[in-house]
DNA sequence: TACTTGCTTGGAGTGCGCTCCAACCTTTTA
DNA sequence: TAAAAGGTTGGAGCGCACTCCAAGCAAGTA
């Protein structure tokens, strides 16, 4: 995310270094959750201050912020993991991490559709409900 | 389901008692998940056979045909639970069907246009690994 | 009769994504 | 200096939705 910037916060906020804290409130994760997603893998390394504590920075924010973007999708925790293994890697990997987004896009397209039909026989059943008002159907 | 009628199965094909191993087939759930499904009330009663085994009726698959509906939905299985008791108590919980319906239905709408959204930030991403392929962005 | 197949049950186990605990250390406030 | 607030770790625990196991019963075939 260094081309494209994240515009969730103003410029005015911004520093450079984040406790633990700071980045569970402005990411909506808990800091077990973030602890949770280094351990795993899910986080490029993150920095320490002189004592040992977690220092985020405004990279590890905007990461943290894709990441958001790729949970909403759904994919598993495990691919997000083999994604961010990939950007570690470095250049050579470009291919391969289009391609996983390539997919992920197509199970999204594959999953609005498929909510898209679900709607549709909710609605016939919520018509039902609103004009028959009887009987003994689910 | 009983007025509206499930479509995806040729008239030719049916009887009216199915053995769990036959619902399987026919749902793609497992016998393990039917009779979990019973066990925690998400089934009508079920019949069974002089020695026991259940037989399942053509109402049966209607509704597991729906509850599969709500499963894509998203819906928990505790609220499919409710959903079904509200069906084994009788016509006075219409109105509290429906309501359930249209919450859900307002849940699918909004999950659709996460996902939109989502799939906006995946294909910028997808752009700039097309148009850029260098450097050491995430 | 012996074997195979398919069903029954209560209860235990699994994989995922967190979520929390205990014990300890550092920093800030009173 | 004392207390409170917030950080560290490895590992245990949790809720969900299954998924499977063991022991046993019933029906069909050689």
């Amino acid at each position: 995310m260094s081309v494209i910037e994240s515009t969730t916060r103003p410029p005015a906020a911004r520093k450079d270094r984040y406790t633990i804290s700071e980045v569970a409130a402005l990411t909506g994760l808990t800091a077990h959750t973030l602890r949770w997603y280094e351990r795993i893998g899910l986080m490029p390394h993150v920095d320490r201050s002189h004592t040992g504590q977690r220092r985020f920075t405004e990279r590890d924010l905007s990461w943290l912020d894709f990441v958001g973007k790729l949970r909403l999708t759904g994919m598993p925790v495990a691919d997000m993991v083999r994604y961010a293994g990939l950007v570690r890697e470095g250049e050579h990997t470009h291919g391969e991490r289009r391609a996983l987004l390539e997919a992920t896009r197509r199970d999204v397209l594959a999953r609005i559709e498929e909510l898209r039909s679900t709607l549709a026989v909710l609605d016939l059943k919520i018509d039902h409900y609103g004009t028959i008002c009887g009987g003994t159907s689910s």
